[in-house]
DNA sequence: AAACCGGGGTA
DNA sequence: TACCCAGGTTT
């Protein structure tokens, strides 16, 4: 597959992934305007390993509790591990939180410009930096995680590596996608096109908008695979 | 590279 | 029951 050949299938999936994108959008709290970078990025940890409609019912009650960073520097830790218990991961997020609070806290909620800075935040990973960047930075960054990850795979091929955040290949392909004006709408847009139509166990190939020239749905029907349920 | 964290939802 | 979820850290 040549360079100009896959600019153009990326540009189409672009198209299409938007326009459906401008009737099925999701609707979350922390999608909307004029957040504090506090907000944006209590969001980005909240939705670790976590379903977003999980985290949208918790997100307001725990702004509530812990309004800003120096909250959590000032809260007892067992306190915010208590109050996160109901979404899990409950004793690494308290401890990581902390961490990070104390570092803003002492930095007067500023976050480096630098990459290399970014990611040696505490609780500063791959994924949060690009989140960082593009969420409170305004560049064009991927949210690059298993959902988005997924519909990259099996539209355009499958990965290299096992880990998503080592493979070149996704995060090329990720950087590609979202290499647009409306870079934060993209990213938004493929996450929900993840959760409600390419989805993990049940995806919506016969009715899906992108499935004639889909690599994953050509594929299935090809070999007219028994193990997957199409709806 | 693989293990670990964790409760809630779903098939 | 087993699998999955807007990942990061440790080994």
């Amino acid at each position: 597959m040549n360079g100009y050949y896959l600019e153009e299938r990326i540009r189409l999936f672009r198209e299409k992934i938007l326009a459906w994108f401008a009737n099925h959008k999701r609707v979350f709290p922390w999608r909307q305007d004029n957040l504090s970078p506090y907000e944006l990025i209590i969001a980005e940890i909240l939705l670790q390993r976590t379903k977003a409609e999980t985290v949208s019912t918790f997100y307001t009650q725990f702004l509530a509790e812990f309004p800003n960073w120096q909250a959590l520097v000032n809260a007892d830790s067992i306190t915010i591990e208590n109050y996160l218990i109901p979404i899990g991961l409950y004793r690494q997020r308290a401890q990581r939180l902390k961490k990070l609070a104390i570092y803003l806290v002492d930095n007067n909620g500023v976050l480096p410009l630098d990459r290399t800075e970014l990611e040696n935040v505490p609780f500063m990973g791959q994924y949060i930096a690009n989140a960082v960047e593009l969420l409170v930075f305004n560049k064009r960054k991927p949210l690059l995680d298993v959902n988005m990850a997924r519909v990259l795979e099996r539209y355009f091929g499958p990965r290299k590596l096992s880990d998503i955040r080592y493979d070149p290949y996704l995060q090329q392909l990720a950087k590609d996608f979202v290499d647009h004006p409306d870079s934060k709408f993209l990213n938004w847009a493929i996450l929900d096109f993840a959760a409600l139509v390419c989805k993990a166990r049940k995806p919506s190939c016969l009715s899906c908008l992108l499935n004639s020239t889909c690599k994953f749905f050509s594929d299935v029907v090809q070999i007219h695979d028994a193990g997957i349920h199409f709806e």
